[in-house]
DNA sequence: AATGAATGAGGTTTCATTCAT
DNA sequence: AATGAATGAAACCTCATTCAT
């Protein structure tokens, strides 16, 4: 092999090229539908319309590509964050649901990528430590984004003191995802066959919106007592 | 009892004998660990110590294997699910807070099983029609149930008439399953990495309890007003 | 294993009971319809109804089954051939017309050992000695019974004497299995789909055995001159 | 060529590139001389040197393997039929003899084509639509082809007018495919241990040409009466 | 830079057979 | 005498990856 040309692409690493862009976009897509190990790098090839060897060349092997795919999808999220919350001038409540506007529209935005997130935080065996690693970094990300909101909101005697940030963080991301995951159950029950897809999801964004706002004012809220004995 | 036709026993009845039920067992371990297409008839029988060719004498298939997995953790939750909530003379929120309790317990318990149920969600392309019926049946006898509990306590004027049941289900199923399959980041945020598995679990198990009764008492009571304007 | 019990069925060897007589019709079945391999022993023990295990229990293994099944349709062979030929003050002609009538049915009568036969010859790698051994027997049987008529006739003078009966013999097999392997072609050609099974399988032995009378009377009449000179 | 997104060359066109052949080439000779079903794959590539997998690399499956060798085949012959009878200026005799000829060089010559065509005739369940398709063009460009000859030969009055083409097609082709599919018997009856393989071939297919020369003459010279009353 | 032919390991499944009962 | 649970070998096929070009 000649030593002088085979540094594969794959090494450089940081930056990725259209194709490697393109090959990442598909594979999202089909990992998202069947999961990473029911997806076949002929499958990625096929629908992406490139060779099958593109993916070990531009990437490695296929553990890679999904490594890659983190990468990139996180990077997206982190910047994202930050800006949303720290500018603007709000109410804690106006803060909050400014919070749960943006996770949702981000989560339906990237269905896909989150799709695959769910996946590998099921997995025991963590896929690779690069992205357990990732994923911990995005989660934390999260985590303490909505701690500084609710702790201003506490500062201001707007919250309850009492609130497990961790607890109800969990309850908002869970709540999206198993929304999504049961698109389908949600259409049936709801009656919404007839709507097209984007319309179905629109309406199942706004009820998410309203459910979602209203039961972080419950959670908030200093009223409430917490006198909750079974 | 595979018989000399080899028609597979769940295609007479629907009883397993022992050394399915154990192969069914080691599955849904490693399902829930690795995913269906990451778990290998190899591994499988390797760990449940038998031979290769067991599973599919057995149960035909792999595929089939993991159908009979559904039926057979599907019939368990059916069964449970009316016995604990029509018999006794509660108050509303005893029952909710009863049925949180139940929930939550049953899908600690069966953790494999739900992890499985969550990626099969996942999957666009449900794995196979007879698993897809199997979680519409289970998902639609959930709500149901949840929607007579509500139903009742809005009858008896304790509950807002205003709430989106499916929504609430989806919040509790979604909050659960969020916290399991992030258990150990929660461990990480909560510092509980001195505790042993079972005491972390009975951990997370408590504060789930709190937290999600907290959440539906403030979903279903009726003060609060709904002026939730982002 | 209890030594004094354990001489299994198949060891008996030149008698066959019932049940061995039955798993060796099914067989002959299907080794007609799909070929040796490609019939299973699960594809026998299914349509015998009997259990998997049998055959190897009866026979000793599927191989020793086939020699089973030569060995008995071998024997209904011989003892038929014989009979029929040598016992009737007959002209060389009206012989010759009753060994083709004979030969017919006997063909079409037990079409699927026939089937097998067939198979066998084109085998390279002769199954196995056993049923190399009664074939080559079958067929010098089958020769020899034509040699005798025929030389009957050419003593009589009615028959040509330069008759290679060999091939006269490899055209009457050859003609009738062609007949029976391309049957459905048969049945399209001369537009035969509206008869049922049985009606056609008369029409075409009807047609065969006149043809092939007149071939013969053909071939064996003295007054045809030899000149055939391409 | 296989191209990236794994369709075998076969479907893009009908053009087979070396390596395709050479395994064809060697699957024929398996396939007839053990049949479909007791050839392996593992066989196959063994003999042609390759890897196992290359088998289903270049044809999809080893039943897609058999369809094209039948496609191949199939082609050579449908070519080479019309040629040899359309064009030169001879007597219906001449012609005749001429088909027969070229059918006994042909059929010997792809010997082990022609026996794995017996056996595909013999199985009831045809392989697969594909074959079924092509041997029955086969067999129906036989047929017409030797309609042409012989309702020529009707029209110049030099044969009879009540001639069953099928049936002599029939003969012809069942007296050559048994003649070589018992070549070993014939071996030994004629005595020709002595003799090379090819020294045998060319005794024989000279005894068959004489033969089957002399049945056509038998069957389509117009003097002979048909009294054959059995 | 990119291809596609080729590989070998490993996947699931089917097979004939055995063995304890 | 007969069963059926269980086995190991081998079947076909798909997989991710490599390598020469």
């Amino acid at each position: 092999m000649p030593a002088h040309t085979f540094v594969p692409a794959y090494t450089i690493n940081m930056e990725y090229n259209p194709k490697q862009l393109q090959i990442i976009a598909v594979a999202e897509r089909l990992f998202a539908a069947k999961g990473f190990s029911a997806t076949s790098i002929r499958d990625i090839s096929q629908e992406a319309d490139i060779n099958v060897s593109m993916v070990s060349y531009y990437f490695g092997s296929k553990e890679k590509l999904i490594e890659a795919l983190f990468e990139v999808r996180s990077r997206d999220f982190r910047t994202r964050l930050d800006v949303l919350l720290t500018d603007l001038d709000l109410s804690p409540f106006q803060r909050v649901n400014l919070m749960i506007d943006g996770i949702i529209d981000r989560i339906t935005e990237k269905q896909c990528f989150h799709n695959i997130v769910v996946r590998e935080q099921l997995s025991t065996d963590g896929r690779t430590p690069v992205i357990s690693k990732l994923l911990q970094e995005l989660k934390l990300g999260n985590l303490k984004a909505m701690e500084n909101i609710i702790h201003e909101g506490q500062k201001l005697g707007v919250f309850r003191n009492d609130v497990d940030v961790l607890l109800l963080s969990t309850t908002l991301f869970g709540t999206i995802n198993q929304a999504l995951s049961t698109k389908s159950f949600y259409r049936v029950v709801y009656g919404l066959e007839q709507l097209s897809e984007e319309e179905q999801e629109s309406h199942m964004k706004e009820k998410l919106r309203i459910h979602l706002k209203k039961l972080f004012r419950g959670m908030l809220t200093t009223e409430l007592n917490d006198a909750v004995s079974s």
